[in-house]
RNA sequence: GGAGAAAUGGCAGAGUGGUCGAAUGCACUAGUCUUGAAAACUAGCGAGGGUCACACCUCCGGGGGUUCGAAUCCCUCUUUCUCCGCCA
């Protein structure tokens, strides 16, 4: 969420960035806010005021007791019964008005940067890039779902059976291949000086609240009543709630870290044939990178993402472009985000298979994700993340692009993972 | 899963009802000394709210309670350690 100190400070900034993403009743809000806030602020001096007094009395009183002079002290004592009462009514108001403030700040996204487009729709996200032949396939080509049948490679059908639809079973080559992209992404991260991480795959509600998943998107993430943890839609939530309540050293950044894991979401609502294959799955592997920056270098960091995802495309030799996405497509506690599309084409579309994003402090702020500055204050850091990459579309490029009449190759950089040349 | 012990500042570790936001040591920061470093010495050194700045308020694993007053007493939850059971 945004910091309090930063919209009364740029109230008008607030209010013009959330008009970029077609926020609505932007400025109530905002101005909500700001009551709320001063209403809080307000509650909380009277609370300080009448406990600073009692405090005081408490004092005397122990002194009383000390030297003995209990009648004394007992007529103290019947002073702060009033205060007493008067402070557990306003701790309650206190609570009340810093929950409504806690309401109003949770619903305001974050501010778009100033390159991000205006727009509603994925229509107007801004292609900033283009690399990559499209290749011209044969006169049998045909999409993934039918090359995973063909070459018994995934199988959906089973994966319904052990789980439902969304859950496929890779197999043989199938499996190899998924194995040998996140070996060889891992790889490619680690060189790039990210550390690798193995995270728990499940997540307590605190560190949902910290990424931003709780409390409006719980329905996204599968539940695990029993025990109240949550199943995790990427490894962003692990891996950047490592560093919940923690103040770094300026010295610390930056702070790479990879993961691969795999991720489950519930994908309510979503069907058609857009979800077919492997376009749209409800567990899929994923490697991602994560990184805590200053905030005076999260935006170079963020280019340094997009050049680094796009060399592993330029190596896997795939069609891809890089969208810069506007305020309507912007998700909530984005800045900025960089989509990378890969041509699908058997099915004649770009798929999504990374997406990467400068949260700047809004996460931050909630992970109370801190760094000692210069001046020796804590101040909020930036948290950027991306996939690299998201598996199942890479794959169902790589299928697709790469199928032959004889057979799906394997892409060059890939061969030494797979140890095979071929599915056939 | 059963029995017991514990949780205090970056770390270690005192503190069992009042002057304790908390001794001490280490680490860290600045300074003195030094050609430089080390050592020694001096000073500073938790977080949040609040304020122009002070004042002031809150926080000793989380939540609740007792009391005029809680790190200290009570309840509860979580976590860690030891022993037992089970197990990849």
């Amino acid at each position: 969420m945004l910091s309090l100190p930063y919209i009364r400070e740029n109230t008008e900034l607030v209010i013009k960035g959330l008009l970029v993403r077609n926020f609505k009743n932007a400025e109530t809000l905002v101005d909500k806010v700001i009551e709320a806030d001063s209403k809080r602020r307000s509650v909380q001096t009277e609370l300080d005021n009448i406990l600073s007094e009692s405090n005081k009395i408490s004092k005397e009183i122990g002194k009383l007791f000390q030297s003995g002079e209990v009648q004394k002290a007992n007529i103290a004592k019947e002073k702060t019964s009033q205060l007493k009462d008067k402070s557990k009514i306003l701790s309650d108001t206190l609570s009340e008005a810093e929950e409504v403030l806690n309401e109003l700040l949770y619903q305001i996204p974050n501010i778009p940067n100033e390159l991000v487009p205006a727009g509603n729709s994925e229509e107007d996200n801004e292609v900033i890039y283009e690399e990559g032949e499209i290749p011209k396939l044969h006169d049998n080509a045909v999409p993934h779902w039918e090359l995973c049948k063909k070459y018994d490679i995934i199988d959906f059908e089973l994966g319904n059976k052990i789980t439902g639809a969304g859950f496929p079973v890779y197999k043989g080559k199938g499996a190899k291949l998924q194995r040998a992209l996140i070996a060889y992404f891992l790889d490619k991260n680690t060189e790039a000086g990210y550390t690798e991480i193995q995270p728990p795959l499940l997540i307590n509600e605190a560190s949902g609240y910290g990424t931003g998943q709780l409390p409006d998107k719980e329905g996204q993430m599968y539940h695990v009543g029993l025990d109240n943890l949550y199943l995790i839609p990427t490894a962003e939530v692990p891996v950047t709630n490592l560093y919940r309540d923690i103040i770094l050293k300026e010295s610390d950044f930056p702070i790479c870290n990879t993961a691969y894991t795999p991720c489950f979401r519930r994908e309510a609502g979503s069907y058609g044939a857009h979800v077919r294959g492997l376009n749209r799955l409800h567990q899929f592997d994923k490697v991602e990178i994560v990184r805590l920056e200053h905030p005076d270098r999260s935006y170079e960091a963020l280019d340094q993402m997009v050049e680094h995802v796009k060399g592993i495309l330029q190596e896997l030799k795939l069609p891809f472009r890089i969208l810069r996405l506007c305020g309507g497509d912007l998700g909530f506690t984005s800045a900025l985000t960089y989509d990378f599309e890969v041509f699908s084409t058997a099915q004649d579309r770009w798929l999504e298979i990374s997406s990467i994003s400068n949260f700047e402090t809004f996460q931050a702020n909630r992970l109370k994700l801190r760094f000692k500055n210069k001046d020796g204050k804590s101040q909020l850091a930036h948290t950027l993340n991306g996939s690299s990459l998201a598996l199942p579309r890479v794959l169902a490029g790589l299928l697709e692009n790469y199928q032959t009449e004889d057979g799906i190759e394997i892409p060059e950089v890939l061969k030494a993972y797979t140890r095979f040349d071929m599915i056939d």
